[in-house]
DNA sequence: CGTTCTATTGACTCGATTCAAACTAAGTGG
DNA sequence: CCACTTAGTTTGAATCGAGTCAATAGAACG
């Protein structure tokens, strides 16, 4: 049974890093998965649990998070079409944070040991697939630097050029212009400050006119403008082209 | 040539985390080295590079780190005798931040080939790497927390909390005191806090009896409660004991 | 023995939080 | 179709954690 339709932002994903040739592209669409739909702020995986499976995002965002001190929500990443949220647990076996839907969400669930199963036959998976895992880890890092280092208005905008260029890169958000479902309080969890700040920020970017923002649809008005707000550049995407 | 004496601490890295066969040690100890000395603060590979060797930590510290805006440097992470520091370019050919030497450092250079080609032969060994590499990315996510929602004496405290804990688990700090030459410069730009309150938090935590604090030792006096003012808990770091 | 880091202290400032309230917009059910 | 909820955005005022500036005091180093 061949996936490839459903699999075509994984591979538009994996094109953007790597070139593939057929075979590997074959074998990816190979593998078996169930798709599933969700409603949004559902909880897809939860910290500690051990997951069998792993998600592929077909359409629709995810993000990850942690409690700290039990109650304070932190985001940790978003996840984009053509990603996988959990890849890191096929070798991690425990999840050391939740997995939850932003906005409603179709997803595949490819068993891990299909995975397994792929990478063993062919080292060049292997490496794309590490790859992977390691590029959702630069995107960690970048957001650590943001943290430490940048205002909350840079954090903001830094926020909204990523996902852009990540949306870009499997063939979305082609007018800079995308619809997210996120609230401003999902906004304040990921960039570490509060809710009332958040609006005051996105505020403050409306009026530089550098972002439009109404309901779930943001659309970006200066390009450069925003990335130099942001101190964004998009090397740690790791992006073939751009 | 074996480099058993060169490998022991990375050997007992590994066997914190995953149970190891002597096929696999002898494998991992076979591998050619090239061991360098290091004084202190000094670059052992800069943002941008393309290394053709990985950096095993043989004794001293290092951290990762990178420029936001070009002059405020945000620290990563620290890293431990045992750790490769930048296992992650295995798979990733450029670098996205830089390394740099906490104190002297005895460093051991890793061709990448020979890394690929011992990994080549074993799926078991492929295994163990790839879930260093997803540690190491487990460890920023885990700092991401902190920066996000944790208050600067806790981050402070988490940060402290968990180089003993990695220290323990390749059979350092068994006391719970520890030698790091950290100034209080570098705890702040890894906290992203200035290093004024950097030195009022370190009193804090002096007063409150949690940790001594003289020159380049740190003693913890009182581990339970160092741990609940951190908000630490060490799962993320996927001991198999501790 | 001066030079250079590093640690420490105080005063002032500022970015961001908190608390509180008002204002939308979008359901939901009678 | 309108009251009633509920979730999300917006605004203002008071407060606080942390930053900045500036000066001093030790410690380390050549």
């Amino acid at each position: 049974m061949e996936n490839g339709s459903s699999y075509f932002r994984l591979l538009r994903r994996l094109d953007a890093v790597v070139e593939l040739s057929d075979e590997d592209q074959h074998a990816i669409a190979r593998m078996p998965m169930k798709v599933r739909n969700f409603g949004g702020g559902q909880l897809i995986a939860t910290e500690g649990e051990r997951p069998s499976h792993c998600c592929l995002i077909l359409d629709g965002y995810l993000f990850r998070s942690k409690l700290a001190g039990g109650c304070r929500r932190q985001i940790i990443s978003f996840h984009v079409p053509g990603d996988i949220a959990d890849l890191q647990v096929l070798h991690l076996d425990r999840l050391d944070h939740s997995i939850t839907t932003l906005g409603p969400v179709v997803a595949a669930f490819i068993p891990h040991a299909a995975i397994k199963d792929m990478l063993a036959t062919s080292p060049r998976l292997t490496h794309v697939f590490w790859r992977e895992t390691l590029i959702t880890a630069a995107i960690v890092r970048e957001w650590v630097i943001s943290l430490g280092q940048r205002d909350s208005l840079a954090r903001v905008a830094h926020l909204i050029c990523e996902i852009v260029v990540r949306l870009r890169a499997v063939g979305l958000a082609r007018d800079f212009g995308f619809a997210i479902p996120w609230t401003q309080a999902d906004l304040a969890d990921a960039a570490g400050i509060s809710t009332v700040h958040t609006n005051r920020v996105v505020q403050e970017l409306r009026r530089r006119e550098l972002i439009e923002w109404e309901g779930r649809l943001i659309q970006i008005r200066d390009w450069d403008g925003l990335q130099r707000a942001a101190d964004f550049r998009p090397d740690y995407l790791q992006l073939r082209k751009m």
